[in-house]
DNA sequence: GCAATGGCCCATA
DNA sequence: CTATGGGCCATTG
């Protein structure tokens, strides 16, 4: 069965360990290059089972979360990923250099 | 097939 | 720091 592009970030996303988190770029870089990160954002945005893909793991490269987060708005982001003990700079952003998870080099380890 | 959409990224000013 | 413009890509109507 082939996949298409939006499984495959799903099936990514399932990797990211609770308390960690990616970035847009480095799911895009996993299925090819940087260029696929605004797809990522499409493919989360028709994200069919938030339950099984933690989509509020997926930061851009600042660290910032999403503004029109889709489910239960911007604050419900922040509040998973606290409960989770991200850990937040003081402007709000996630502290990618602790948080931060490379997903590419897991990928590598696990072949 | 075309046009619009999007939770992006990068360089530049 | 903000603002802008350009680019790239898959999905959707």
């Amino acid at each position: 069965m082939v996949m298409n592009f939006n499984q495959e970030v799903y099936n990514l996303l399932r990797l990211i360990p609770k308390g960690k988190v990616v970035t847009y770029s480095q799911i895009a870089l996993c299925l090819g290059n940087v260029k696929l990160a605004r797809a990522v954002g499409n493919a989360l945005h028709n994200n069919p089972n938030p339950k099984l893909y933690p989509c509020h793991r997926v930061v851009n490269r600042k660290g910032e979360l999403s503004k029109a987060f889709a489910f239960g708005g911007s604050g419900a982001q922040m509040k998973m990923l606290v409960d989770e003990n991200t850990q937040f700079d003081r402007f709000n952003r996630v502290r990618l250099d602790i948080c931060g998870f490379d997903i590419e080099k897991f990928i590598k380890s696990q072949n």
